[in-house]
DNA sequence: GCATTAACACGTA
DNA sequence: TACGTGTTAATGC
């Protein structure tokens, strides 16, 4: 863990380009936009490549940029002065966060950042509240997901208490399909057995062990890289019980 | 007892 | 080649 208060390394979007047409279609929002706004907003975006733990957001430090993933993954935590990490969330392709800090014009109060390569995007936070003070379909958006993230943060807490590892996993798992959270993902996640025990906290070996426990109840395939839903409803049933 | 680390073989991008 | 997966053995709480 290195601490360097005071000594800004450069931002990451600082090195971005501008959003290709492709990229486009990963970005969920733009298109309940009115083509007058998404043509200011995709003005406005950045687009940059992070390499894994490179930090995207960085605890303290003031909230310039709403985040997004286009590819990827990232995870959202905290160190805890005992020198441990929590991690609040993993953060797949689709995701948009930092919503709630930037309307605060707060600092940020967590970290973000890569857990693989991955392609970030930022809409600044002018641009932010300048859709906030125009978009009626932006609010919507923003309200629906400050909603759903409430949901999410509610089973968070469900799955903590849970100690059976399987449990744990069939939580996380579940919470990463999130198709209102998470619109990129999809029925494939792709994330490793390795990224998935740094998110849930145990080793991979028990992550795999896990795995192959929920495919055999027909909950989810294995991929080579990654894992396919097959039963959401189930898995977050499997989860609680 | 159960999860973790370490180590290895094997398959895939 | 580098990386991800599946498996086993030794170790620790």
């Amino acid at each position: 863990m290195r601490i360097n208060w005071g000594v800004p390394e450069r931002p990451v979007l600082e090195r971005a380009r501008d959003v290709t047409e492709q990229e486009w279609a990963g970005i969920p929002w733009l298109r309940v936009l009115s083509p007058e706004h998404q043509d200011a907003a995709v003005a406005g975006l950045r687009v940059a490549k992070v390499q894994p733990g490179e930090r995207i957001v960085r605890l303290g430090r003031p909230a310039t940029f709403w985040f997004g993933v286009v590819d990827g993954l990232l995870k959202m935590s905290n160190d805890t002065p005992s020198g441990g990490t929590i991690t609040y969330m993993g953060v797949p392709p689709g995701a948009w966060f930092g919503e709630g800090t930037l309307i605060k014009r707060e600092p940020y109060r967590y970290n973000i950042e890569a857990l693989r390569r991955s392609t970030v995007a930022g809409l600044p936070i002018e641009d932010f509240h300048a859709l906030l003070d125009r978009s009626i379909p932006f609010n919507r958006y923003l309200m629906n997901q400050l909603n759903e993230r409430l949901g999410h943060f509610i089973a968070a807490r469900e799955i903590d208490r849970q100690d059976d590892p399987d449990s744990r996993v069939a939580g996380s798992l579940a919470q990463l399909f999130n198709p209102v959270l998470y619109p990129g993902v999809g029925g494939l996640l792709r994330i490793t057995q390795q990224e998935l025990g740094y998110l849930v906290g145990l080793s991979r070996q028990r992550v795999n062990q896990a795995l192959n426990t929920l495919a055999e109840h027909g909950l989810i395939g294995i991929e080579y890289g990654g894992v396919r839903v097959r039963d959401l409803a189930a898995l977050r049933a499997f989860s609680m019980r």
